[in-house]
DNA sequence: TATAGATACGACGGCCTGTCGTATCCGTCA
DNA sequence: TGACGGATACGACAGGCCGTCGTATCTATA
């Protein structure tokens, strides 16, 4: 099962539920636009909402104020995305796309190590958030 | 500099070039369009100019009869999206993205002996095509 | 019951994409 | 030289998605 990809509007409200696990839309708003208009409420609900349909969120019904949170990981939808990526590109594989970053050295160390270690260890539990 | 995303028939006419260096309008409709109507000239064309614009495509114009060819190279463009990908949604950070691939187990045995080689060596030539 | 806050739903403008028509240009060939 | 075929140039269009907002309905509480 493929994800769409998201929009920018729609990746700032996972960003948030990505952090924080649940939050009710009220709280969303205030962090996305510090100054509240009251208009803006709706549109953070159409988001949430287009977000439900989409499959990314989750809506907790049982209070009056609702309670939203994300359906995937973080890592699981980038992982999704590169997996789309290559799929478009490379013909699924993961080898070039990475290659041409080596090349321009747009790898770190460090990172490169934490690359290997990933490899080395094989099949690993997810990082926490 | 960053690259902007590729639509769906603007991919597959950067799928052409990447695999043959340089065509004419006519052989990319032959193409992509087996059955060719006459207007469908004209959406080549288009897609071909916009292309032109948004700097992926280089037209030789010293013949009547122009000449594209691409500007990136397919892994210069994948590499560029992976990074992309990976600033939006990682902080720039790869590893991951792949953590949940691995977990997975997306990512065949040859895959991952293949990426530990590129790691391994460093900085390498790119890989032809 | 009145009121504040939340949700539900629909509408709108803007942008991008893919498609297509029409007009113009250029070379070739009779 | 004049007509003709193929290519390019340019503009128009519908459809879809995105972000935004207004309005109406619902709910809890004082």
């Amino acid at each position: 099962m493929t994800h769409p990809p998201l929009a920018n509007a729609e990746l700032a409200i996972m960003n948030l539920l990505w952090d924080q696990e649940q939050a009710t839309a009220r709280q969303l708003r205030e962090q996305l636009y510090p100054s509240a208009t009251k208009a803006q409420h709706g549109t953070i609900q159409k988001l949430l909402s287009r977000l439900e349909e989409k499959g990314f969120v989750e809506r907790d019904r049982s209070l009056s104020v609702h309670l939203f949170s994300a359906t995937h990981s973080r890592q699981a939808y980038a992982g999704n995305q590169l997996e789309s990526l290559a799929d478009k590109l490379t013909g699924g594989s993961l080898a070039p796309l990475i290659t041409h970053l080596l090349a321009e050295k747009k790898i770190s160390k460090p990172e490169i190590e934490r690359l290997r270690r990933l490899l080395d260890e094989g099949p690993v539990d997810e990082e926490p958030a």
